[in-house]
DNA sequence: GCCATCTTGGAATCGTGATTCCAAGATACT
DNA sequence: AGTATCTTGGAATCACGATTCCAAGATGGC
């Protein structure tokens, strides 16, 4: 009996992802969403709530299209150090070039916002550090399985180190940080915890 | 013959920073200056001019009075690992207890705010990588000099990697990150660029 | 074709944003 | 003391913030 949306939701919170991920939070207002999703402030109300459950939904979707699919190939397929590689590889071509070129990872540019008060937002960082970490865990004992790792490194500690590493990357990325020199880091960071190279 | 000031601009930069930092320029209203400060609108515009230009003073000032030091401290006296540990350990300290507990890096923060997209702003970020990267770089290469380093590591490497590291840190203490953990992580990264314990 | 129910457009609300303005007050030199 | 020159208080400005409201429109089942 009732009617029905004239517009596709998931579309929208796409286009939110997008403005909230670019500009961040606080300097993206609600007639900017307006604008760019074409849909009227009636319909976003209705929708989505005000604009921080509009934002905590752009967060979730953001991890679930863009932080997860990285970090299930991360873990996937026992491959060690060869994934992790990739991984870092992969972060920081999207960060340095194409669409989302300069706009840093939308769960590392919320750390540093006041958004991080919010005791939901608080949530999802952790629970992004810890997923993060897990994935590169798995692939660094992986490695290990594999005997990729040099003598003194221990997976758990290397995850962490490379979990933070990170952050850095991704914030330095937003600066406009040249990719050749975080390749040369990430890659110098890797080498130092991999065997050394005997054959 | 004219009038002098009744406030110390001074004092008053040290406020606006500590607004800034904790809050982030994008969620701190001149109102809320006023009020911290104690002193007039029209005193704050004719000494600093607009909102951008005081966030820019509190920015060189957090630079200056915070970093600076820090940087001096980890580049001089030829120590070497030792003053790159010590670098750390005051950094995870000051980041996770005290005033300043969660506040981040006033400095880090600006990477992931709309702010970074004023190119002052952006030379203030660029110069103060380079700063912590050239101080790095010179307590690592004391370390070499002393026969600190492990065989493969290479001081350049080793301080871009650290810088990162350092955002990281900063990110991640601003969502309540434990120092314990963070003091782990920091001591594994530095025992796998140092020679290994042999005697 | 009708009705209950939802959606939509767009104005209205009401607070707060940064910035400006001017009269009144304070200062230091003459 | 007088005066030129700056500072200060506080109201005024004017744009824009998020959110709400209601009349008008659209939908699907009867």
């Amino acid at each position: 009996m009732p009617d029905i949306k004239h517009f596709d939701p998931d579309e929208t919170l796409d286009t939110v992802v997008r403005l909230f991920w670019r500009r961040g939070v606080a300097t993206t207002g609600v007639q900017d969403i307006v604008t760019a999703t074409g849909l009227n402030r009636s319909s976003l109300y209705a929708t989505f709530g005000g604009k921080q459950e509009l934002y905590l939904a752009a967060l979730h979707r953001y991890r679930e299209r863009r932080s997860r699919p990285m970090f299930r190939r991360l873990a996937e397929g026992d491959r060690g150090l060869p994934a992790v590689a990739e991984f870092f590889d992969s972060l920081i071509t999207v960060r340095c070039s194409g669409e989302y070129a300069r706009w840093g990872c939308m769960v590392a540019n919320a750390h540093a916002g006041a958004e991080n008060g919010d005791p939901d937002v608080r949530a999802v960082l952790d629970r992004h550090h810890q997923e993060l970490r897990d994935a590169l865990h798995t692939a660094l004992t992986a490695a290990e399985t594999r005997g990729q790792l040099a003598a003194g490194t221990d997976p758990e500690a290397a995850a962490d180190l490379l979990a933070l590493l990170a952050y850095g990357v991704n914030l330095r990325s937003r600066a406009g940080a040249d990719a050749q020199a975080l390749r040369r880091t990430v890659t110098a960071a890797l080498d130092s915890i991999g065997r050394s190279p005997l054959a």
